[in-house]
DNA sequence: GAAATAATTGAACGTTCGTTTTATTAATGC
DNA sequence: GCATTAATAAAACGAACGTTCAATTATTTC
């Protein structure tokens, strides 16, 4: 047996990167055999060698992907100018959504980069700093404009970041919270958190509805 | 060779504990091995079974102490009376103070709950949501008091613990902040962030002193 | 000081791992 | 329709894995 009928280059890595993610999110990449990630692509584990010198490569090749798309997504919304408080409005609304699309990618570029060799490891963590730039960029200038109150930039940039990307730890889609509603909430608290003044020191704006799916 | 000089069991157990607990957080479980775990302790690989009866055992042993530590901790406080916000400021204190100490355990508790087997992880989970119930209790009475101002309870503490443990993914003891530093920035995002009313309706009580180490 | 027990070694077990090699067949170009 | 190239299967490689077992020595008990 050898070539099978209908078989296609670009399909077959689009299947396995496909199921890599999946299979990786789930389980880990140590525990990931190429065995089994070939068996879900339905394929031999030799076939996989054809589009991945390596499994690490594998790795790294979905880990760069996900963090150039990040940094493509937020690019693309093109909220940079305007005041701090609609930049990090957008910045807030942007990642939350990212990060609920791309779960399982999402879970691989964070939990899974004491698997890459140095120089990879520092090529995506160069990535991750310029996406984290661009956060503190907008805490930076609300600061010194007086939009928001807070302490110390890199340390509340942090927190935002850690908070909202906490998300896709227990959202599930078509539970009891919708993205929207759930990006709500957390806008509200981000801003909250900012101590971002609401322009002429009105209370407090909560909007309530539409918190459920 | 057998039993050699000065062997003594408590001191083995102690020893792979706090060996497998350091090479488990840096290079996961999947990726550790218990032949490098044994020679980190200094004793051959089937020495480790006389302690711990399988690789699985040894992790949920780590896991369940971390778990019940923490719970211990908190529940040590006797910070459970009092106005909400000083409970809240009680509660951030403590989880800051424990994750930072534990950090190790801590990555790991968070990391490889997936090599845990159901009924383990069940068991983990557990003390989790335990501990979890607590945070919420407190938001709980803030809001209904008055005492806080926000959207949604579960959300509120799914946040507050994500940016809070967070905190062990940046932070390394000695470099630019210290421990009380850390915690009073992170104590005053948490109040901004559940709204909370600083009583009489003082300005935004800041403290910047004490942030650099 | 002999007997019992505790602690550990060294070698081995079967399995699975990532990866390579070789052969074979499907699709493509002329 | 024949040669070339693309895509895969099948089998094998050595290494490493978690774990077991028998043998051996230190320590404790009486």
């Amino acid at each position: 047996m050898a070539r099978t009928t209908g078989s296609d280059g670009e399909k077959t890595e689009a299947a396995i990167r496909e199921a890599a993610t999946a299979l990786i999110a789930h389980h880990g990449y140590e525990a990931t055999s190429m065995r089994q990630l070939a068996a879900e692509v339905g394929v031999q584990a030799a076939a996989l060698y054809r589009y991945f010198p390596t499994k690490e490569d594998l790795l790294f090749t979905l880990m760069l992907e996900h963090m150039e798309a990040l940094l493509a997504a937020w690019g693309g919304t093109h909220a940079h100018a305007g005041s701090p408080a609609a930049r990090l409005s957008a910045f807030v609304g942007n990642h939350i959504a990212f990060h609920i699309e791309r779960r399982h990618s999402t879970h691989i570029s964070n939990m899974e980069l004491r698997s890459l060799s140095p120089e990879r490891l520092t090529r995506i963590l160069k990535l991750r700093g310029a996406y984290e730039k661009e956060l503190r960029a907008i805490l930076r200038d609300g600061a010194e404009t007086g939009a928001f109150d807070l302490d110390d930039v890199g340390l509340t940039a942090m927190a935002l970041i850690q908070m909202m990307t906490g998300v896709i730890v227990w959202f599930r889609p078509g539970e009891r919270l919708s993205v929207a509603g759930v990006t709500e909430t957390y806008l509200a608290m981000t801003m909250r958190l900012v101590g971002a003044t609401t322009g002429r020191e009105e209370p407090h704006v909560h909007q309530h509805a539409e918190l459920r799916a």
